[in-house]
DNA sequence: GACCGACGTCCGATATTTCGGACAAACGGT
DNA sequence: ACCGTTTGTCCGAAATATCGGACGTCGGTC
């Protein structure tokens, strides 16, 4: 169950090509999130591997119980309203996001720019939650999408508990490569992560996206440790007066959010 | 897949107590979400009818995939982010929704009360989004649980295009009578919707709830029909130039999400 | 109008998953 | 310390869900 670096990933084929339903269904629904577009039942069988009739079969059950839905007419399927309930319902049951849900939704909202709530999965930078500011230009959430951690300025915080040679140890060594091709060298970013400490927050400009600044403030247990972050993601091109209101408005929110204050 | 009145449905009982896995998969999230509280495992088993063996195999593998998550240690387990990841994906790729979130959100932060959006599903009423207001008093959000028509602001103006007729055959019976056992009168009833349809909002008060108020603006489709309602939860002492006030904004924002102007 | 590819359904065989029950460990009350 | 209850794992048997492939439709292309 370990996801290796191809985003596509057959399901487990022991001698026979044979599978439970239930693998089939786990396969199918990472396929449409990693996607993130209504997709038709061929290409989904297609890419996990499955075979058509039993593709067939699965959608008919999962779009009776409204885990899936037909769309459009064309034949594609994507999540059904159901996953929206059980999703409400497991953000309702963590105490952290249910607060962060507040934060990150106050701030978006009177500061104008979109807001999240981040934190690890293994090795890798994942938003929880995210805000549209009222400049609605980036469409995008990346809800649930794994990210490398060099690529993010909240990385810099999440791993900050780290000694240096841990941090290398602890990230993939592809993870320094960003999309367009460059490297992120290392000692560079291991500079970031102590100047960080330091100050309380990162910033970082044009890294994975060459017109965007983010700006990242910690959340922290009662020992220190990074849990989570909150950040904006703004133009690059705002001005340092107004990216300093922000910073002090993220070390606010983080601060409350972090357990026993 | 009909909904009983009986809230609790052991999976289908053909000849055999034999059942697929992917059955059991969904007989057991539904149940986790009408009971809406992490639950052991061993309950889940017995409350839908699951041997507890193939329970325990089936939560296995959904905790690994993330779908379900390990509480507390008190071997309770509950939904998993992965719901959430899904959940977003299904909110993001339906127009009005994603429309309705960034409303819901902007009157909830500047009105300060808790803001709902709603739809029907079947016969009953249904919360899709929920932002709390400052007010943080009712924390139980009941995003995705099927409620019945008469019991709620919204369910006046979700049946409007209906005649007096057709909407009384459209209701189950029941669902007149109240938690409390009081019955909703249906000439009432029917006089609300009418009203309803000139003034262009609905007002309930203490219906389900002593204490509570419930303010409703319908979206409509092109054709007039009453798609969805957008409404504020508020305590029944709020003035009444409150109300007004509140009513305005509710009327602004269900015209802004209304398809088609 | 014939051909080709994609879509969706159906059916029988068999590899496999579900199921029941047994078992050990952990728990908790007296 | 004793005993009844609950939790979680394991195993073999057999009921059945998955799979492959065949078939009829539909639409577009030459």
């Amino acid at each position: 169950m370990k996801s290796n670096g191809v985003a596509e990933k057959q399901v487990e084929e022991k001698s026979t090509g044979r599978a439970r339903g239930i693998d089939r269904v786990i396969a199918l629904m990472e396929h449409l999130h990693s996607r993130r577009v209504p997709t038709r039942i061929a290409d989904i069988a297609r890419d996990t591997g499955t075979p058509r009739s039993t593709m067939y079969e699965l959608v008919n059950t999962l779009v009776e119980a409204r885990w899936l839905e037909l769309r459009d007419g064309d034949g594609t399927v994507y999540f059904g309203p159901a996953m929206h309930y059980y999703g409400s319902d497991y953000l309702d049951s963590v105490d952290l996001i249910r607060k962060a849900r507040v934060e990150v939704a106050h701030i978006a909202e009177t500061v104008g720019e979109t807001a999240q709530f981040c934190t690890l999965e293994g090795d890798k930078y994942l938003v929880v939650l995210n805000e549209p500011g009222r400049r609605m230009f980036r469409i995008s959430s990346e809800i649930g999408i794994k990210v490398p951690i060099p690529w993010t300025a909240s990385g810099r915080l999440l791993v900050d508990h780290l000694s240096a040679d841990e941090i290398l140890r602890f990230i993939p060594p592809e993870d320094f490569i960003l999309p367009d091709g460059r490297r992120i060298a290392e000692d560079g970013f291991l500079e970031d992560i102590r100047r960080a400490r330091t100050q309380g927050y990162v910033r970082t400009t044009a890294l994975v996206d060459r017109f965007t600044t983010c700006l990242a403030a910690p959340v922290r247990d009662p020992a220190g440790r990074c849990i989570a972050t909150i950040c904006f993601v703004v133009p690059a091109d705002t001005t340092e007066e107004a990216q300093q209101a922000m910073i002090d408005t993220l070390k606010a929110s983080a601060e409350r959010l972090s357990p026993g204050r």
